[in-house]
DNA sequence: GTCTATACTGTGATAGAC
DNA sequence: GTCTATCACAGTATAGAC
């Protein structure tokens, strides 16, 4: 075919300029708030004309829809990562998983808003946009059966706990460490609760 | 005085006034969201023009301030009243004033958002309507106190627990009881945490 | 097809007449 | 105190240049 290479490149420039909406697009969400995301300011960033921002994207929320797909995807990706080295003790490995989820949160506000709260007043995850986030509970509710936790309320609980946590330290503390340093006595404590082993199976019993 | 009866005449009248914004503003908020409050539809609702408001409130954050103050005013006033007869066993006290704040959190999404997250973009609460917040956690401290629960860590640590149950229940299950449920068990979790006795304590040793 | 120019609606806020 | 008029600006949609 003639068109083709033509094609790639439009393609390939099409995906930068989209990925570039979405970069800025957090830059502008970290200083501004969530909601505070305005099309303009992202489009002045770029050097567009806040129109042209709809040849990439149908509409605001389509923005957020990308950068909250996004978000769950990048931090699916940290976990996996994380979990290949898990420590063989079951209250570390629960609380290097609470540490993880715990960091990335709280490394910018914003993001976690996005993320865990409903904060922005028209919008909704579209069900594509819900799959790395349903992933991600899902391997993580398996991982904690595989640690021990059977039971449907206790990954409910202890998701209430971290997430309590975490809101308290951004709403409470925002770059502190008050709550943060809470997380092993709240891992400890869950621990007790749903009688996760204090050391690590014996290989032989 | 001549003009006595007049101005206090005045005054009721403004008074009311100031208080059906605040009511009309609270019905707009529970049916578009905290955020998605707009100072037209409050005046329209009440029957003026969007820019006479401006003679009650000088802004819409005011609005927003006053709101917040109300809200954990009227919370301060429900947890004294159910303060004044606390079961004598700590950990059912507990779990009184944890169902408490858990049951009026969730009875109203929008209201809860606006006490204790900060979702609406460019609000910061005063510190004149921080106060009765204020006064609500120190009492609630002094009463972790009576109860057994001294260090201050031992209350960031539970209010981040029962903070979590609550934004879990308002964001994944509006309505339901499927984090309520779990408050027992969590209020249990932390007492045995913290030491809390699981009977009340002897008149004489 | 992609970007630009322009206009329309809705929202918060201010100034001035009555 | 309330109203009319008006401004500044965000989000949206359409028409047209290249």
């Amino acid at each position: 075919m003639v068109g083709t290479p033509n094609r790639d490149r439009q393609a390939e420039r099409r995906e930068a300029t989209h990925a570039e909406i979405l970069s800025v697009a957090w830059d502008v969400a970290e200083e501004h708030g969530i909601a505070g995301l305005t099309l303009r300011e992202v489009a002045v960033r770029i050097g567009m004309k806040p129109p042209s921002l709809y040849s990439h994207f149908d509409s605001k929320n389509a923005i957020y829809d990308a950068m909250f797909e996004q978000a769950w995807t990048q931090y699916a990706a940290i976990v996996d990562d994380v979990a290949t080295d898990l420590p063989p003790n079951p209250r570390q490995a629960l609380r290097v998983l609470a540490e993880t989820f715990f960091d990335f949160a709280t490394a910018h506000a914003p993001r976690h808003q996005l993320m865990s709260q409903r904060v922005v007043p028209g919008f909704e995850p579209s069900a594509s946009a819900y799959g790395p986030a349903v992933q991600v509970l899902d391997q993580f509710q398996s991982r904690l059966r595989s640690l021990g936790v059977d039971d449907p309320a206790g990954v409910d609980l202890v998701t209430a706990l971290i997430g309590g946590l975490v809101n308290q330290q951004i709403a409470n503390d925002p770059g502190g460490s008050r709550w943060r340093d809470l997380l092993p006595r709240a891992i400890n404590m869950y621990a007790d609760e749903v009688g996760l082993a204090r050391r690590e199976p014996r290989r032989s019993p």
